[in-house]
DNA sequence: GTCTATATTATGATAGAC
DNA sequence: GTCTATCATAATATAGAC
């Protein structure tokens, strides 16, 4: 009956799933290290074990698998985000702060991709550019910034533009962690060590909300 | 005479000196925008306006055209600084500070290739990025850290580990200008404006050299 | 010192067998 | 849904004329 129709229907779906997945994986680690003109295509097939045809069956053309392969970096971190934001009190916004920071930096270590994208891209103009700040970009810049706003008016962030301070920020935890290598080369800075990271964090919450200190480690 | 045999040589080496010129400067633009894997040397012959087999005459190969860029910017980069340090009476450490960020976001800001360059090569490990590291960036690191520890000693900058603090200064500020068209895009910052450079320079000396404030313009 | 021509390899994308 | 084979273009690099 029909059960035994769509059995291996469904084993088909899943296997073209995980093949899909598996690109998305093998993308976001090449287009963040080369860059969209340095990545092949060939090169994204060969990470993710899969023939380089099923590229093009699967997502079109190399322009189209960027595009969902930056959807899921920034689906993910936003999912991290809220969900680390949910467990803090809406009243605390110096603690809002803090696990803001501590989650942006946690997630750029595992996903240093997150900000290598950014970087590569914003390297010059380009359509690729344009779609991810209006899709992305820009709504977690809004959002931000009236938080960012609002720890101003309480002397807990220093004075000055928040647009600049949100940046810096950004750039002091998934720039770094972008730049893990050199850091290991220049500064003998390990962030691969949990106590390095932590230590990271700590520094940026330091310096960037240094009112009303409460926690020193 | 002596004069007459060498002056056509003279002019022969001169154009020669500007053909390499007008290529190295393509090639820190090209390399800058699309990473050394992204970059065609026939895209670097074309911007230069010079054609591409020149490039092997003049450089062997790509790699060393690569790494007679990176000199060339780090060169720069150097008698900047230098220049501007020389300026500043030895005995004010805070003074230096100050001129030492606002020479690297001025230098950032004419030059974003400097740190765009870093920023392409430490995405992933390379034969390039050690030489960066060994070559330019380790030597420079080497100097600030030294400044940075005796302004944390004189409460100046804020405690902590002078490695990260000195990376999250040099991402806020070479970090920032090479995300430019980024900035602009989100959070409607113009860095191509004075005025804005300025309140950049400033905000990174409030918020990194917070101690015995002396200027807050 | 500069150019044309070219050898060789890599790339994005597609056609069509299975 | 997966594979092999292939096309057109672009890449690095070199040879050799001028």
């Amino acid at each position: 009956m029909h059960v035994d129709a769509e059995k291996p229907a469904r084993k088909q779906q899943h296997r073209s799933v995980v093949t899909q997945q598996k690109l998305l994986d093998a993308a976001i680690e090449a287009f963040s290290e080369n860059g969209f003109k340095g990545t092949s295509t060939r090169d994204i097939a060969d990470r993710a074990g899969v023939h380089h045809p099923l590229i093009t069956y699967h997502f079109k053309n190399k322009d189209q698998l960027w595009r969902s392969s930056a959807d899921r970096i920034f689906r993910e971190f936003n999912i991290s985000i809220v969900k680390a934001m949910a467990e803090v009190p809406e009243t605390d916004p110096k603690v809002r702060a803090e696990t803001f920071v501590r989650t942006y930096v946690n997630f750029s270590r595992t996903r240093p991709a997150l900000h290598k994208v950014i970087m590569q891209e914003a390297s010059y103009p380009s359509d690729r550019l344009d779609w991810l700040i209006e899709t992305h970009l820009r709504p977690m810049f809004d959002e931000v910034h009236k938080a960012l706003t609002e720890l101003q008016r309480l002397g807990i962030a220093p004075p000055g533009s928040a647009a600049l301070l949100f940046n810096m920020i950004r750039v002091s935890a998934g720039g770094l962690l972008a730049l893990k290598l050199e850091l290991k080369g220049t500064s003998n800075i390990d962030l691969d060590n949990d106590a390095e990271i932590d230590e990271l964090a700590n520094m940026i919450i330091r310096v960037f909300f240094p009112g009303n200190m409460q926690t020193g480690n």
